[in-house]
DNA sequence: AGGCGATTGATATAGTATAACATGTCGGCC
DNA sequence: GGCCGACATGTTATACTATATCAATCGCCT
């Protein structure tokens, strides 16, 4: 796709070190909240995918979701994947990331809100960040075209902090 | 994907009537003042793509630009069409609509802009805005992750003046 | 003429996503 | 209890999107 070897994102999809097990601890606990709040049925496969993308901690394609799923006993088919990630999207747990044909975990379940991701073009890592400015420009932009916005992608891609140190 | 039937979006891209024949002409004259001054060699089967795309006047995928290439005696694979489109979009005379995975002609060919897209979920017609507030804001958050942006997909799904007129 | 890079074309295959159908599970309701 | 409907899961099959690779050709420069 873009560029070739792809340095594992080690630094996590932050941009910043911190203690995955407890970041990602915290984010399923306030994600199963949110889901309740919304009536939302968080079913075995359902958690189990959104707790696989909060492990990877990363951005992943279907396939490969799919491949943990299976080895964890769940079905080996396509759906089985792409059913579970569009479930956590609609209900705002995860996220679809298009620029990569992938989806992450929503670090901010529940907390309305417009994402931008922030998509390093060196090591795939995918940070994401707050849109309500980006979002308010947005609408202006678009009210003077007539048109009503109604759910916006908006995804950067460039540099990440630790890429960039590394001078690429 | 999003609504079924699909509306022939005959309204035309831009959500405003004008004369398609003019525009498109406009618009390749300027691309092609554009090519030239990058040195960028608009080949047949580029230019014919581009035209496909502005005579279409809307997004299309690379295998419905493809079939047009190949009924009119240019090859017949995927390769083609996919070279000539990221050619295109590399030297911006298109873009990339990356939520219907489909390509579009440039409007402001050589204008040096970022493009936000206004995409109909009814009609599927798409606008090309303006997105400069939408950059600076943009670039505005990154910069507080320590993150350095040098593309960005804009798009933003929502309804047309013309739909949201009648009543969808 | 000869060489070289860019372009085009075909073959083959990889990667992403969904339609359609069958089975199962869990409620409520008679 | 037994039935029913809604939802969830699983499978089969297939559609759609995209790229790697090699071969042939073209334009241009020396």
């Amino acid at each position: 796709m873009s560029a070739d070897p792809k340095i594992p994102p080690e630094g996590g999809p932050a941009f910043a070190d911190h203690d995955h097990a407890q970041c990602a601890g915290n984010t399923l606990a306030r994600a199963e909240a949110e889901a309740a709040r919304l009536g939302a049925r968080l079913t075995p496969v359902r958690k189990r995918t959104l707790e696989i993308l909060l492990e990877a901690h990363r951005a992943m394609g279907a396939y490969e979701v799919l491949d943990r799923l299976a080895a964890e006993g769940f079905g080996h088919q396509p759906p089985v994947a792409y059913r579970a990630l569009e479930f956590l999207v609609e209900h705002g747990l995860a996220h679809r990331v298009r620029r990569l044909n992938a989806f992450a975990a929503c670090m901010h379940p529940g907390e309305d809100h417009a994402p931008v991701f922030l998509i390093c073009r060196v090591c795939d890592a995918v940070a994401e960040a707050d849109a309500a400015p980006v979002r308010g420009a947005l609408d202006q932009v678009a009210a003077g075209h007539g048109f009503a916005v109604e759910r916006a992608n908006l995804e950067a891609l460039g540099l990440c902090p630790a890429c960039a140190a590394r001078g690429e």
